[in-house]
DNA sequence: GTGCATGATTTTGGACGCAATAAAAATAGG
DNA sequence: CCTATTTTTATTGCGTCCAAAATCATGCAC
């Protein structure tokens, strides 16, 4: 029995917080971030409650907070699926993470802290190393690091929130589609852009290059996900 | 009896569409934007559900989704209240609004058909007309609408869905804040410059254009509406 | 063999009920 | 009379139930 006193078949961990709908929705997020529920998968609401070991009530709220964040889809009557990104919508989020990234890199330049910025460029400088070693792995799991970083120090939480949503769906590919070594080099000269537009406090500058930034990994993911690479 | 042969406390006109908790949102949002459900105010859910002549189930299903939209704050055991802006969180919100309004512009410069920019350039001249003729009411009336234009010209659906849920609390503060002679004169002109940079299709100006004339009201909007003139 | 109608099964949408938490009220103690 | 504690009440969170819709399966005519 679990802490209401009903149901028994826990299959998958017991869950406990504040909101059962709030960790079924952080459960469902990380399913569809890993790939566990593809684009274009049905949601069986029974089966979800089954594994997760609850009630359809907070599964059913989960899924309209998911719908609303769109990373799923609801069908009258049908149910839900996991959204799929076609190549004209993820040309469409790129665009509104390239623009969201703009606005943290102006914010950014008015409000980080000094730390904030010491912080960024240390990490810059951590993987200006792994490209200089040719790590690519390393390379991108530190990127993503900094990119985060940038947007965190626009002090901006809203701000944070969304990129957060936008960036949940295509981070994966954002960070695992093969470069060239032109565009790896671009993006390590861009970095180190950053840092300099940082700490001289350019806003305008970074604003247009963090645009530019994301804009010029668009083709790339394009070119390797286009509708996730799949069909329904 | 409604619908569903339950029930009989349609107290508010009969509910028909695809999804209640749908239906009921769009209404929970109509209240919160006109204001009959104001900052600070407690969310009861029974006597909503009685108003809607509901049950709690589709009503819970909406809290969450206005409460993901960010328009309700989710309370643990206690329910939920109408989001309060704070002049910080104002702040946060407006330029969040001024980023997207600053990618809109840069993206209508690349997609907006002529037709587009040729009702946007309309829209302008009958705005300047209102001001020409002192009318502010009618003034912000298009001005509202032009916005919304240049949004919907940048062709991008998640954009657009975005500004509107930004929006929708502060629209009315944004657009009835009294301005000064010099800012309203300064609004026009800077409207007059964004169609210009349209049909010149200078995305990088009339993309800082757009984030710009944003900020201008902010103070504007703070000075007026700081922690939306109410406490409690 | 294919196309359509009809019945069985699954799954969804919404109503409802129970237990727990928290706010409110009532009581006791200082 | 004011504060601390208990009791009551209101309301929330979640589990469950029922009916409508959709899907699937079967059978029949063409």
């Amino acid at each position: 029995m679990n802490r209401m006193g009903m149901m028994t078949g826990n299959t998958e961990v017991g869950i406990q917080r504040r909101y059962l709908h709030d960790e079924v929705a952080d459960r469902l997020r990380e399913l569809i971030r890993s790939g566990q529920l593809k684009p274009h998968q049905h949601i069986n609401e029974l089966e979800l409650c089954a594994r997760f070991g609850i009630s359809r009530t907070p599964m059913r709220e989960a899924i309209k907070i998911l719908a609303t964040e769109g990373l799923l889809e609801l069908l009258p009557n049908r149910g839900a699926h996991v959204t799929s990104v076609s190549q004209d919508e993820l040309d469409e989020i790129m665009e509104v993470i390239a623009g969201i990234e703009a606005t943290a890199g102006d914010l950014a330049c008015r409000n980080a802290s000094e730390g904030e910025i010491d912080a960024i460029a240390a990490m810059t400088d951590e993987m200006l190393a792994t490209f200089d070693r040719r790590d690519e792995a390393g390379f991108f799991a530190i990127n993503w690091r900094i990119h985060e970083a940038i947007v965190r120090a626009a002090h901006n939480s809203r701000l944070t929130a969304l990129y957060a949503t936008f960036t949940v769906r295509i981070q994966h590919m954002r960070y695992s589609a093969g470069r060239t070594s032109t565009q790896w080099q671009r993006a390590a000269d861009e970095h180190r852009r950053m840092v300099a537009l940082l700490r001289a406090r350019d806003c305008e500058t970074l604003c247009r290059l963090m645009r530019d930034h994301a804009r010029a990994s668009k083709p790339v993911i394009l070119a390797t996900y286009g509708d996730e690479h799949e069909r329904g």
